[in-house]
RNA sequence: GGUCUCGUAGCUCAGCUGGAUAGAGCAGCAGCCUUCUAAGCUGCGGGUCGAAGGUUCGAGUCCUUCCGGGAUCACCA
């Protein structure tokens, strides 16, 4: 039981004996105390001044005494206007850190055997490379696993490939009219970056007809409906469908290209899934759930044989589930997915990880399914993160300004090895050493510049400016840890113990505010896990590394000559590192031992 | 137009369910390496929290209106 929890519910006992009265959770707050006044944690007394009848320094110094008495953690209290300062005991800091200092595993839970939390992410088109919005997507969703797993979630993390579609179409019949066999292995090129441009080459290529279509007096919206490239692209998913030989025979070919080169990123990224789903074997899915709608009464079918889910009572439009030509859309797919998930993994939850434009979308999409009964349809979660803008806009792929994943990734290793060289503190790295320290330093940068930002806020990223090394930064927070662990080093090599209990050693200010920092982190891991926000534990991680940058530069560890004081700072340091180290894996960053 | 979102220092971002004089980083200026890694530490300047009302003992946080940006409302995905 954490600390604030003790307080609250000894502030209810208290508020019941001294003035007769059941208080709730509303009424009982408490908070840290902050950092220009005495104490460890505040109690809110304003609240209670109804019940009390009294005045609020009174009111506060009656509860105090009472915790004096009662509580044996607090030591010491003091009365700031409402406010009611509680200093716990040094042994209640001292026995906390004797028990959890050298845990591995301090802040994560267990894994419980339980229904998994099945989270989507990632979700790339194969028609084109990965830019920096996947980016954002590939890391929250990845984090955001690993976090509710350190919650002691079981969680599955599923990815669902939209590898079919007259998108995937329109690259293909591009390759085919200009490709001139072109291939990943005769280009040299990565092969989603190839795949990519003939997206765009299509693109070019029907622009150009629907001008010429305009140019001959034919209406702007015809033009785009009718051109001659559209039209064979559409001919070319038809026969995709009828399962013609030749298309699917070119569709493998160029997927399994587009497959090869997101490996290469997902592997640079350490992004991973437990399953993939490919949509050329989902996309029928959600059919029978339709005629199972419409059996039920549930949907509705047009004259034209079109079906539809009419959520007017739900203060929503009519939504389209099959074509007139009985044809699928992408909600019908998702309905389909969804099923499929729950059959697979009956799970307690899904989480989606797409962003916010389509919100919409989830939100009929969770609607749907409860009129079809589906009681899981409550247990969706769409995490719907905010876009990555940049200085001139929204990032458009057809228009080339996206920031390319690997580019990106290319860039910030060329800085992490310009910024090392400059600053390097050893000269014995191997090529080997330093090609994983530029690697964990650049990534570490990516990384935590993306997910230290509330996942729900659009971003902005400026490609002009180089992504910082110094400050709030990822490698400020790994030298941090690169820098206790060479102080470590040298401890153990002058045979210093630390690895001991401490029972009678007074903290010094800056020992126990770390200390009380790291006291949160299990808190926090739950918290982020709830939140599904990684930016609590990139912020957590920075305070704890910030804190522990003053108290070195405060207090001296290998040459303090009172031996006790020395083992409990550098164990303190030990404890340090460990959940820096843990934090950050959390947000797929690791941390060097030397830098 | 309807719905939803966001607006905090020059820039990028924190600010848990309303609580004490609104915090970091970057950028700028000034200090600190014969001392455990200076990718660090210390100090200075910088704010009518988009605007106006309201609720409350108390509002950056909740409500209303307005201004400004974004998203969405397809027989696209």
């Amino acid at each position: 039981m954490m600390i604030e929890d003790i307080i609250a519910d000894s502030l209810k006992n208290c508020v019941k004996l001294l003035y007769n009265s059941n208080i709730n959770d509303k009424l009982a707050q408490i908070q840290k105390t902050r950092i220009e006044f005495e104490g460890d944690y505040t109690i809110v007394v304003f609240p209670l001044l109804g019940i009390s009848r009294k005045k609020p320094e009174q009111t506060a110094n009656e509860i105090g005494n009472y915790f004096i008495e009662n509580i044996e953690e607090i030591e010491a209290f003091n009365v700031i206007k409402g406010f009611l300062n509680l200093s716990l005991t040094n042994d209640f800091w001292i026995s906390f850190f004797n028990r959890n200092s050298r845990e591995e595993a301090f802040g994560f839970q267990e894994n419980k055997i339980s229904s998994p939390l099945v989270i989507e992410y990632s979700s790339p088109n194969t028609n084109k490379p990965l830019h920096l919005g996947h980016v954002r997507n590939n890391l929250l969703g990845w984090s955001v696993a690993e976090i509710n797993k350190a919650a002691g979630k079981n969680v599955k993390k599923v990815n669902l490939v939209n590898d079919r579609g007259i998108h995937i179409c329109k690259s293909m019949l591009a390759w085919q009219k200009w490709g001139d066999d072109k291939t990943p292995g005769s280009s040299g090129q990565k092969g989603d970056k190839l795949v990519g441009d003939f997206y765009v080459k299509f693109d070019v290529e029907y622009k150009k007809e629907i001008a010429a279509l305009i140019e001959n007096g034919i209406d702007k919206g015809e033009a785009a409906q009718n051109a001659p490239l559209l039209l064979e692209a559409k001919q070319m998913l038809k026969k995709w469908e009828k399962g013609d030989k030749d298309v699917h025979e070119l569709w493998k070919k160029m997927n399994a290209w587009v497959y090869d080169g997101f490996d290469i990123t997902y592997k640079r990224m350490g992004i991973d899934f437990d399953k993939v789903y490919y949509e050329s074997e989902t996309y029928l899915l959600g059919k029978d759930i339709v005629e199972e709608g419409l059996e039920k009464g549930v949907l509705f079918k047009k004259e034209d044989s079109s079906v539809w889910c009419d959520l007017s009572d739900e203060g929503l439009d009519r939504k389209l589930l099959l074509r007139s030509d009985g044809t699928s859309v992408y909600m019908t797919q998702d309905l389909g997915t969804a099923q499929l998930r729950v059959d697979d993994f009956n799970p307690e939850g899904l989480v989606y990880v797409v962003g916010n434009e389509q919100i919409y979308h989830f939100d009929v999409l969770k609607k749907i399914l409860n009129k079809l009964g589906r009681s899981w349809a409550g247990n969706i979660f769409h995490l719907s993160y905010g876009m990555v803008e940049l200085p001139h806009g929204k990032m458009k792929s057809r228009e080339g300004t996206v920031v390319d994943a690997d580019d990106l990734m290319d860039e910030m290793y060329d800085t992490a090895r310009k910024t090392s060289e400059e600053l390097a503190k050893f000269d014995d790295f191997t090529d080997e050493e330093s090609h994983k320290l530029y690697t964990m330093l650049s990534m570490g940068a990516l990384k935590y510049f993306i997910l230290k930002v509330d996942p729900k806020k659009t971003m902005m990223f400026n490609p002009e400016e180089s992504i910082d090394f110094s400050g709030n930064t990822g490698p400020f927070i790994q030298y941090t840890h690169a820098r206790i662990k060479s102080v470590l080093r040298k401890a153990d090599k002058a045979g210093i113990d630390y690895n001991q209990e401490f029972s009678s050693a007074k903290l010094a200010s800056k020992e126990k505010s770390i200390i009380k920092l790291i006291y949160d982190f299990p808190s926090v891991v739950q918290l982020a896990a709830k939140s599904y926000s990684p930016a609590l534990i990139a912020n957590f991680a920075y305070d704890l590394a910030k804190e522990y940058n003053q108290f070195y530069h405060e207090l001296p560890m290998l040459k303090e000559v009172d031996e006790e004081k020395r083992s409990l700072r550098l164990a303190v340091s030990a404890f340090t590192a460990n959940v820096i180290k843990s934090a950050f894996s959390l947000l797929g960053i690791e941390v060097p031992e030397r830098m």
